[in-house]
DNA sequence: TGGGGTTAT
DNA sequence: ATAACCC
């Protein structure tokens, strides 16, 4: 019989050995944090694919829009997020290839972070093309072999931030610079044995390491020493340019009259609360001093495969059902090759109206368990079952005795679960997150409202 | 504005 | 289920 002390303990030794973040011993806190950028990701891709696109000004499209492009087409004008009519306009012969297929970017992602992962398992993927890695252990380990003689000819990777000069005595520049060191090890693997390039920033937490990544661009890196800080952070020209601080709540910032960093430093911290939520409040506020107490959370595999696909109009419900069976042949493709299985479906709509088109609506419901288990077996057909559950979240949705508009149909396969022979009342149950009732985030998770779909 | 993702409430 | 954030 196991106590709850010792599945205590049992949880605690998880975490530090899952999250592989132990504190430097010494009683220091200070962390060594590498963000890793990749340079305009999606274009670099394709000139993989397709080699005599290299040189050529490239950009790639989704819809009527540009999403990126390399930098040959930035030089002549081109911008991310462009509309084609535009680009085109600025750089007439700039070439398009369609980038709506997101397999190749997907495949080539995830082969960047498992690169990084050999170098320390702690790595933290944020979107396709950038990664956090917590260096802290790895850097303490190289510098305790370092010989005196090493540490007297140590040198830095890259750029230095602010051309702050470097001081071999202090414990926290020889930290960053070992870091500088990995980072450079970093992008050499990345050119090496996949061919990409990108950028890197050294830092003691993730907001400073992201922000400093991108201060020399194409393919550099740079590291920030703790003195630089506070330039680095004063650099940016308004508060919507810091990581964290989104489209909402820079609204609401301007409406207090706050636009620079300093004035979110400066501006009383009672009001601010108040205002925002003491979370949001505390949070942006440490964020404008440049403090980020963030872990750098591993990401694993993925908690959610969704495909989606916008249009101009969809008004009826053969259409709706045509565009959600391809959206939903394409995920069950990708989740068997995942081998884990998705306890619950959601389908997202986004209506037509002039004004508010970021909003979108859902309804979720569990899969059958039967369906389930078919899954990854072969041909049995599984596409029926899961269709027809998709047209009645969609028809608990979507009025269709009335006239509608959609420009967008969106399929989720989440809450996944690994097959897995750990029994109930077993050490692996408590430890295998997606048994117990503990999330990754060693929060508890609680129940989402399921719409409950008839057969 | 695309086609994805995450966490918090 | 939605709203915020990230790319």
């Amino acid at each position: 019989m196991i106590s709850s002390l010792n599945i205590f303990f049992y949880f605690f030794a998880y975490c530090a050995l899952v999250h592989g973040q132990v504190v430097p011993e010494g009683g220091s806190s200070s962390r060594v944090i590498v963000h890793v950028d990749l340079d305009c990701f999606y274009a670099q891709v394709e000139m993989i694919s397709n080699p005599e696109l290299k040189g050529k000004p490239l950009g790639v499209q989704q819809k009527y829009l540009v999403v990126t492009c390399n930098y040959e087409a930035r030089k002549l004008g081109v911008k991310k997020l462009m509309t084609v009519r535009d680009a085109k306009e600025k750089c007439p012969q700039l070439v398009l290839v369609n980038g709506e297929d997101l397999t190749r970017y997907r495949e080539m992602s995830y082969k960047v972070t498992e690169l990084l992962e050999e170098f320390s398992p702690v790595v933290e993927r944020l979107g396709f093309d950038e990664n956090f890695v917590d260096l802290t252990e790895m850097v303490e380990k190289r510098r305790q072999q370092l010989q005196s003689g090493e540490l007297s000819a140590l040198t830095v990777w890259g750029h230095v931030y602010n051309d702050q000069y470097v001081n071999l005595h202090d414990i926290l520049h020889v930290r960053l610079l070992v870091g500088s060191q990995i980072a450079a090890e970093m992008r050499e693997a990345m050119y090496n044995q996949l061919g990409l390039t990108g950028c890197a920033g050294v830092a003691s937490n993730k907001l400073l390491a992201k922000l400093v990544s991108g201060v020399f661009k194409p393919n550099q890196q740079t590291v920030l020493l703790p003195e630089s800080s506070q330039v680095l952070i004063q650099s940016l020209n308004h508060v919507k340019e810091m990581p964290g601080i989104g489209y909402k709540t820079t609204k609401r910032l301007e409406a207090l009259g706050i636009r620079s960093v300093r004035d979110l430093q400066t501006f009383s911290s009672k009001i601010l609360e108040k205002e925002l939520g003491i979370s949001v409040a505390q949070r942006i506020q440490k964020l404008s001093f440049g403090e980020d107490n963030s872990p750098v959370t591993p990401s694993g595999p993925p908690q959610s495969f969704s495909e989606e696909d916008s249009f101009k109009k969809c008004s009826s419900e053969v259409e709706a059902k045509n565009k959600i069976e391809e959206l939903l042949a394409s995920l069950l493709n990708r989740v068997c090759q995942d081998g884990r299985k998705p306890h619950t479906i959601r389908l997202i709509i986004r209506r037509y109206s002039p004004e508010n088109h970021c909003s979108r609506e859902s309804r979720q419901c569990p899969i059958p368990s039967h369906v389930i288990q078919k899954l990854g077996t072969g041909n049995y057909d599984v596409m029926t079952p899961m269709v027809d559950i998709l047209m009645k979240l969609f028809r608990n949705m979507v009025n269709v005795k009335m006239p509608f508009h959609l420009t967008l149909l969106s399929v989720c396969l989440c809450n996944l679960k690994a097959l897995t022979t750990a029994k109930k009342g077993t050490i692996d149950y408590y430890l295998t997150p997606s048994l117990s009732t503990t999330s990754r985030s060693g929060k508890r998770s609680f129940k989402m409202k399921d719409t409950h779909v008839e057969d």
